[in-house]
DNA sequence: TAAAATTATATTGCATACAACATAAATTTA
DNA sequence: TAAATTTATGTTGTATGCAATATAATTTTA
């Protein structure tokens, strides 16, 4: 090996990083032809998943469990809320809240998603234990 | 444990590909006060490494080696340009195509950036195994 | 309790991302 | 070689994604 060819840090396929923010994008990608006849974005998709189990929610709870800001996260929600999937109404309690919850369309969107994690599993194809690896790493990396 | 309490796969906690989604955002923004004095944002920084070590290629190359679309790409070239760190011109051989070459103004920005990979290891703290893995798994996925 | 600090959302501005489409140049084919 | 096809890039439209800032309501503090 040449001395020039010592590793750098600074190559693209020397980064560990770059793969991971591929995989991402290709795995979002590869949800869309199974999103698309619902009429969901990937990020609408994990929205709706904490809607369909909490029914229920503030803006606020829904930014921390989909890691995502209120400037993703309030636009996105009034294009659900037009859709006719979610409501969003001001608590009473606390009139600095907002609740967001499930309306019967966007419960009965449930049945049509049901599919759709089957289906990626068989897309993505990684075995359980790689799947719980690859978690465990994921998590060392948070 | 409840029957109702089975294994749901609509759940967002037994998804797979959400903590994916969450730990590339979450790296690319580690990113930022580290590029920030640079001038660079993510993807331009990546797009600077293909630059530092190919020095010129077309803009279907750097599409190919970032996995990004000419959607991203030309917007962003075009900033990267206008910033002095690249210069963008039409093939002699094949005016289809652009050339996007290193300016010394782009070289130059190496020397800041050398830090970077070091800085970033030590905040992501994967072990050398770990990182192995990691980039295996991220494979089978792609 | 009135002022200061905190909290919960919303808004603005900038930077991706990509599908779908457009266009010009090069290549292939009939 | 003229027409059809392919290739390389650019453009448009839609949807994030987040930092920074704004605003209104609530809580804390002096």
């Amino acid at each position: 090996m040449a001395v020039n060819d010592c590793f750098d840090p600074l190559k693209l396929e020397n980064q560990i990083c770059f793969p991971l923010y591929v995989a991402a994008k290709e795995v979002v990608k590869r949800y869309r032809p199974l999103l698309d006849p619902l009429g969901l974005t990937y990020t609408q998709y994990i929205a709706m998943m904490v809607m369909w189990e909490h029914k229920s929610v503030t803006v606020g709870k829904l930014c921390e469990l989909l890691c995502l800001d209120t400037g993703t996260l309030t636009p996105m929600l009034k294009k659900m809320e037009a859709a006719g999937l979610v409501e969003r109404r001001r608590s009473k309690d606390d009139e600095r809240s907002v609740i967001v919850s499930i309306t019967e369309t966007g419960e009965a969107l449930r049945a049509k998603a049901s599919e759709i994690p089957a289906r990626m599993a068989q897309c993505v194809s990684l075995s359980t234990e790689d799947a719980v690896k690859l978690l465990e790493l994921l998590n060392k990396i948070r």
